[in-house]
Formats: structure tokens, C-alpha cells, sequence
DNA sequence: CGATTTTGACCTGCGC
DNA sequence: GCGCAGGTCAAAATCG
């Protein structure tokens, strides 16, 4: 990539990643270096590239793939086109399911006190026979992050729950939720298979509340050289992920968000070119015009830079 | 001892 | 209908 493209993007950044045309609900997925904040001590996170989950955008049956720097398993692509809508408003599983995970085969069965017995005899009572209405899940965006760690530290506590392994990758995905009772936000992380270094999150639903370890707004505590994790920056950007697509559209292709024409986005070579996605937008670099408007950017910039930016 | 992780089994959706 | 793969549960193990 030339390097004025480079400064072009900085600068289109700038200028609209905070922009006030914010779409609510679209979920999207960043690229996110640390090298740079970490050489620089500052704990700022380099986006390499961003991805939109819009169900819009894949509600096409030809719905685009991944990038290959950093690709997602073809049934995970998949999942993003289909499911991203339909999350009831309270989705609630762990109740639900206790009850319903522990049906089982006979030999089980057999070993359980009678009590079991009632217990599985409620569950098979109670499996929902699914309708036509398709499962519905809370609206997901992913970050890749280049990171040697695979759970990054966003300011929100989790609870793991789950660990499979995926197909056709060496390294497994694991399933969290965030621990706040109430709170039925879920991650996903897992590792590229064909560049380990980066690590895709991908975020379910949207936190109830304020992050219990790191206080928004203020971010100047944190040591210099950890980084503000990309998963920081997902977890507490409620909006981001709007204003970033956002800037997709002004940057690029303001169609490919437009539900009726979906190959756009699917051609789009910011976007889904797979050789192209690191590549092409790579910025925020310390002083960058990244920076220039606060947006909710403060939420992960040390104030005092805020202050130098102003300057 | 409570919180968290691990892990095997089960559930669900989808493609064939 | 069957098999596969993703997602979830929950008991057991581990950790602080």
C-alpha cells in the first residue's frame, strides 16, 4: 500500500469514524494491531481493517467470505449471514437449557436416582419443538487482534463456558459470558488458522452495564505498554461499531450497505478482498488524525494525548 | 470456599 | 432421516 494512501485513510478516519451518522445496530468486526501501541507505550490499538456483520448485508444467500488474512471458519460466515437478527429481547439460556442439556441416553439414564429420572422427564417435556420462528441472537461484531494472548482483556469480567474445537483449525474457539448477572453479552475467540498471531472476537449482545474494571472515560491508568485491548474496545463501544461502519460507507462504497445489493459489499476490495484487508486500511498511529475527533475514541486514549490532539 | 476453568455430553440447525 | 459442526450445559477440577 502507497503511503498516501495511508494518510488518506488517516485522514478519512479522522474525519468520519466519529462522525455523528451513526446507524445503531450494525454489528461489524475490526483489525487491530498492538504493535504500534505497544511500541509506543501508549496503549493504542491499530486497526488493520473492519468487517460489517450487518444483516443486511447477508441476508443474500450469496453472502461474501471472509478474508483470508484472518478468515473465519465457512460455517461461522455463515452463521453472521444468518443469524446475526434474531435474538429474542431476553434471550436467556442458562436457565433454560440446564434443564434440557441432561436428556439423555438410556445407560445415563439408568445410573441416575429417581430424581434424575424427574428431571429428565421435565426436560423432554419442556424441549421446546422449534416453530418456524428461526433462533434468534443479538447482534454480533467481531475484532481481529493481533495478539500473542487469546483472551484480551477488555474491562469486563467473563466466565468461560464453553471450549470447541473448530474445523479444519489447529486451535480451538472458546465460548465466554460476561458475569454480570443480568448482563447476557457472550464473546467468541478463537485463532486464525492461517496467521496464529491474530485472534477473532466476536462479541454477542450488548452490555447492561459499565465495565466493572476499567471506568469509561478514563483510561489514564492503564500501565504503559499493557495496550487497551481491542476487546476493551469492543466491549465498551456501544457506538463505535456504527461510526465505523460509518466509515466504511463514506470511505468506500456508501451502497454496500444497501440491503438490496449485497454483492456490493462482496466485491468490495476494502472490505472482503482477502489479500486486501490488512493492507488497505491501516492507521491510527500515534497522532494520527485517528485521534482528531473524541468521539468515544476517549474511551480508550489516554487523556492527556486527547489533550495534545486539542493542542 | 466461592469463583472460574475444563471437559464430555447434549441440543440445534443445516446440508445432503 | 442422518451426520456433521457449532453452541451450550453442568459436573468435576482447579485456582486464589
Amino acid at each position: 500500500m502507497e503511503r498516501n494512501e495511508v494518510i488518506k485513510m488517516e485522514e478519512t478516519i479522522g474525519s468520519s469514524l466519529f462522525s455523528d451518522h451513526i446507524s445503531e445496530g450494525y454489528p461489524f468486526s475490526g483489525i487491530f494491531d498492538f504493535s504500534e501501541g505497544e511500541k509506543n507505550s501508549l496503549g493504542f490499538v491499530e486497526l488493520l481493517g473492519i468487517q460489517d456483520y450487518s444483516p443486511s448485508l447477508f441476508d443474500s444467500p450469496q453472502a461474501p467470505s471472509m478474508a483470508p488474512s484472518a478468515p473465519l471458519p465457512a460455517t461461522t460466515v455463515k452463521e453472521y449471514c444468518s443469524e446475526v437478527l434474531n435474538q429474542p429481547a431476553t434471550p436467556n439460556s442458562s436457565s433454560i437449557s440446564s434443564a434440557s442439556s441432561e436428556a439423555v441416553n438410556d445407560e445415563q439414564t439408568k445410573a441416575v436416582d429417581q430424581e434424575g429420572e424427574q428431571q429428565e422427564k421435565a426436560k423432554k417435556q419442556l424441549k421446546p419443538k422449534k416453530t418456524n420462528q428461526k433462533r434468534q441472537r443479538e447482534p454480533r461484531f467481531a475484532f481481529m487482534t493481533k495478539s500473542e494472548v487469546d483472551h484480551l482483556e477488555d474491562g469486563y469480567r467473563w466466565r468461560k463456558y464453553g471450549q470447541k474445537a473448530v474445523k479444519n483449525s489447529p486451535y480451538p474457539r472458546s465460548y465466554y459470558r460476561c458475569t454480570t448477572a443480568s448482563c447476557n453479552v457472550k464473546k467468541r475467540v478463537e485463532r486464525s488458522f492461517t496467521d496464529p498471531s491474530i485472534v477473532v472476537t466476536t462479541y454477542e449482545g450488548k452490555h447492561s452495564h459499565p465495565s466493572p474494571v476499567m471506568p469509561r472515560h478514563s483510561l489514564a491508568g492503564v500501565p504503559p505498554g499493557s495496550g487497551i485491548s481491542a476487546g476493551y474496545a469492543a466491549a465498551s463501544f456501544d457506538m463505535p461499531m456504527a461510526r465505523t461502519l460509518s466509515y466504511c460507507q463514506q470511505l468506500r462504497q456508501p451502497s454496500f450497505i444497501n440491503t438490496s445489493s449485497p454483492s456490493n459489499f462482496a466485491s468490495d476490495g476494502l472490505i472482503l478482498n482477502p489479500s486486501g484487508l490488512r493492507r488497505d486500511i491501516r492507521f491510527c498511529t500515534p497522532g494520527s488524525a485517528f485521534l482528531r475527533d473524541h468521539g468515544l475514541l476517549q474511551d480508550i486514549v489516554p487523556s492527556h494525548m486527547l489533550k495534545e490532539e486539542d493542542q
